[in-house]
DNA sequence: AAGTAAATGATTGTTTTTGAGTAAAATTGA
DNA sequence: TCAATTTTACTCAAAAACAATCATTTACTT
């Protein structure tokens, strides 16, 4: 058996049952106790897992892992149903923006069979747009690590080319004051040209994104439709319907 | 057993074990000992495999991307010798266009850290490119579904906005008669356009595409210079140069 | 057809991995 | 606390795997 094998097989192990002894995984891997000694100590050093007194367990970090997938997932419903939401505000054969962010991506499986036509500047909604048959257009510009978002004169010149019913945004921050920011200016120019290029603007923000402040500022409160959940608290709610429409999804 | 042949063996071996012993590809290639490390020395090198005591395993890439690996699998290796060479074809600085396609895609990993700046039509190029930290600008258009490929008046438009030192397109057909041929319209019109606008321009064709005719015309021959490989009949080799610059890769 | 280049398989010495043995450290139970 | 037991870390020799070299075969060129 190859080394490496045995030792994805150990983490298998331990995958199922949490802890497990060296003598168990003499047995199951068929090696010597000095070999299972030594995969448990590289293991350990990549952080794998956790050596302790007779065996070994899972390292805390890749037990949390499923925790944190599940904390993120919970996140993650707030945003299908922020998105959800948003998609149930189009009527058939409109034509929309669609900017790019990990909410609006969330968009994309309610918007199939609805005769949209969509416009986007996230290169990672492309393929799922295509795949799900909807008439896409990508604006140009240059590509952005990490996000993947088209930005840059490119692409304000070519989104001017459009015009739209709605227009759908992510934001890194609502603000009263401040109104909507987000990190990146490049990307914060792009969503002010798309906001002023629509019939009717929405932001999606889960309530984590309400009353935070980023770097470059887009616009006043005012120019959109704030759309995002009832975990925001009832206060922070009332404070922001006397700036612009909020229409808050149950999750 | 041409060597070719044996190497993409391995690849599919390892493609349904993820790992395998240097004793089971012996057995299963017919090879030596010798033979099947010098081929897993290569394909290690050419990041497609990595080797690990004992045997070998799937790149953590390539495992990642299961999609990418079986779509190019076809010829995978005469295109990934293709792609090296045209990539070669390029000065440090310059700016060039990359057309869509499954030959082009393989050209990214020989692109990084060469201070190019990309244009490119093809949305799964994008995070590549990005990844690899190279500069990259995307055309607009209509995206199209199966390719992913970037068409249509507005991305003919935004290409026009450009120049380039070189530009690579793939190529469906390449016959002396016919030209340059491609199953769509609305891509072919996207090559052309690019063809005109580069200083040198390249066609990556694996052996397959030479001599045959697909529905869409973009040009005759002599329009780019012709990059293929060493699988190519000799005659045919002869025949082609007589109507533009070959370039013939040996696999 | 002769010569050249490339690929292969066998052989060599070197490195890595492994398993066993042993002394030190940790745990357990009285 | 102390002794008995278990677990661990370390060393060493054997085995497996490796890289490098060389002779042979195969394929390509002129």
């Amino acid at each position: 058996m190859l080394h490496t094998e045995r030792r994805d097989t150990i983490i298998e192990i331990l995958k199922t049952k949490d802890t497990a002894s060296i003598h168990e995984l003499v047995e199951l891997t068929g090696a010597s106790e000095a070999t299972v000694r030594r995969d448990l100590s590289k293991l350990e050093s990549d952080e794998q897992i956790k050596r302790i007194h007779g065996g070994a367990s899972l390292s805390r970090r890749r037990r949390n892992e499923p925790t944190i997938a599940e904390k993120s997932s919970v996140n993650q419903w707030e945003k299908k149903k922020i998105a959800e939401a948003a998609a149930s505000l189009l009527e058939p054969g409109e034509c929309l923006f669609l900017d790019a962010g990990t909410t609006t991506l969330e968009m994309i499986p309610y918007l199939a069979d609805r005769n949209l036509v969509v416009v986007t500047n996230g290169i990672p909604h492309v393929p799922l747009l295509l795949e799900k048959g909807i008439e896409t257009y990508v604006i140009g510009g240059k590509g952005k690590q990490g996000t993947g978002a088209l930005v840059g004169i490119k692409a304000i010149e070519a989104l001017k080319e459009f015009c739209f019913d709605a227009c759908f945004l992510g934001i890194n921050g609502v603000h009263p004051v401040h109104g909507y920011t987000t990190p990146d200016p490049d990307e914060a120019v792009v969503k002010r040209t798309a906001l002023d290029l629509a019939e009717r603007s929405y932001v999606l923000a889960d309530h984590s994104k309400i009353n935070s402040i980023t770097f470059a500022n887009i616009g006043e409160l005012a120019l959109a439709e704030i759309i995002t959940s009832d975990r925001l608290r009832d206060d922070e709610r009332t404070n922001l319907k006397k700036y612009t429409d909020v229409k808050v999804v149950s999750t």
